[in-house]
DNA sequence: GTCTATAAGAAGATAGAC
DNA sequence: GTCTATCTTCTTATAGAC
């Protein structure tokens, strides 16, 4: 990794748990294993540094979409894949999807930093409701359009049914965000809205 | 309300946007009417102001918990109030509760500055999950609780039919802070997952 | 309790040698 | 590209008059 990158790494480090405004260039230099002025070599000023995190992320995610779409052409060969789903099979998806995002570096502290800065303007409003909003309802809620066509799935509002999916995952990755040691607690109550979800939304009914 | 007071209340609404690094003590005396070295007699520092409003608002959840243990006792009297509930009134009920915490000035600004503080330090991340996670989920479960008892709801796991009623309302108050014109779509959701919750978990299934 | 003046220090950023 | 030295500005906080 080179010292461009490094300072992106170690900044978004900092950003995630104090928030820009309490991470000084000092701090950043430090890390990285330079003096602050040198650091002005790689990046006009503070503002940036955080500025290139951001697009770092728009470009990930944009390749991460890209790579979706080649693999599931028009996703519904994502759904196929759902096409004989048991509830362990359920299970076991809804632990990876959550387990990645709680436990991916990236992830975790992109999402952190964002949660800090949410409010500071409207274009990281706006970016924190893409990632962690909109998207994810929509993809989720595109799999479940799928799998309601497909049987697996009865409900006559799909988008009420992925938002009864998908809130109770975001609002336990937030309390493990908050407080880590959480985690055990908040994977036992995944698994049990996981059953739940299956019990209500699943073929049996 | 005295100058000690309007400190806290300018501070709040300043912290609660801004975050607490990116408020000078110049702007809340600014918005007070004083000069910031004025503000110096009335708190010892910046840090004394926030530490204040934290102590407040514990100060006041606390009177407010007392007044609900006093018109409900031990809580059985809260939940008779729901006996006869049917979905139109469960409807009102959950959208007057949406409604105050979106829109109760005190209420949004303390969710907000602690949403942008919860990192800072463990004793925030406490008072958020407390506020915010544990206390809503255990006193809405408890109301549950009673409800399932009474044979107007239906379940045989209380705690996570109660995170599928709270998560989604949680969610989409987060939504509304970060961006207040998405508060149309919010209530409409609202009303769906409230309408949705009740097919699922009341009388009739 | 509020003010003006000011101290004290922190933090972002630049200059210029190597 | 990295360093030391330095500048500039901003911010908290204090001193002391009224």
């Amino acid at each position: 990794m080179n010292t461009k990158e490094k300072i992106l790494d170690e900044a978004l480090t900092l950003f995630s748990e104090k928030g820009y405004a309490n991470v000084f260039v000092g701090d950043i230099a430090d890390r990285v294993g330079i003096k602050a002025p040198s650091l002005y070599k790689h990046f006009k000023n503070k503002q940036a540094i955080f500025d290139a995190i951001i697009d770092q992320m728009n470009r990930r995610f944009e390749e991460q979409a890209k790579a979706m779409n080649i693999s599931g052409n028009d996703a519904s060969i994502d759904a196929s894949i759902y096409k004989s789903l048991s509830e362990d099979q359920l299970l076991k998806l809804g632990r990876e999807f959550f387990l990645y995002y709680l436990h991916d570096d990236y992830n975790r502290k992109f999402r952190k930093m964002l949660t800090l800065e949410q409010f500071h303007d409207v274009d990281l409003a706006k970016v924190y409701s893409k990632l962690y909003v909109d998207d994810p309802l929509s993809y989720q809620g595109m799999l479940f359009g799928f799998m309601v066509t497909a049987g697996i799935l009865k409900t006559d509002n799909v988008q009420i049914m992925t938002l009864h999916f998908y809130a109770p995952i975001y609002y336990l990755l937030t309390i493990c965000d908050r407080e880590p040691e959480r985690e055990p607690e908040a994977l036992k109550l995944l698994d049990e809205h996981i059953k739940q979800f299956d019990r209500i939304y699943g073929r049996e009914n």
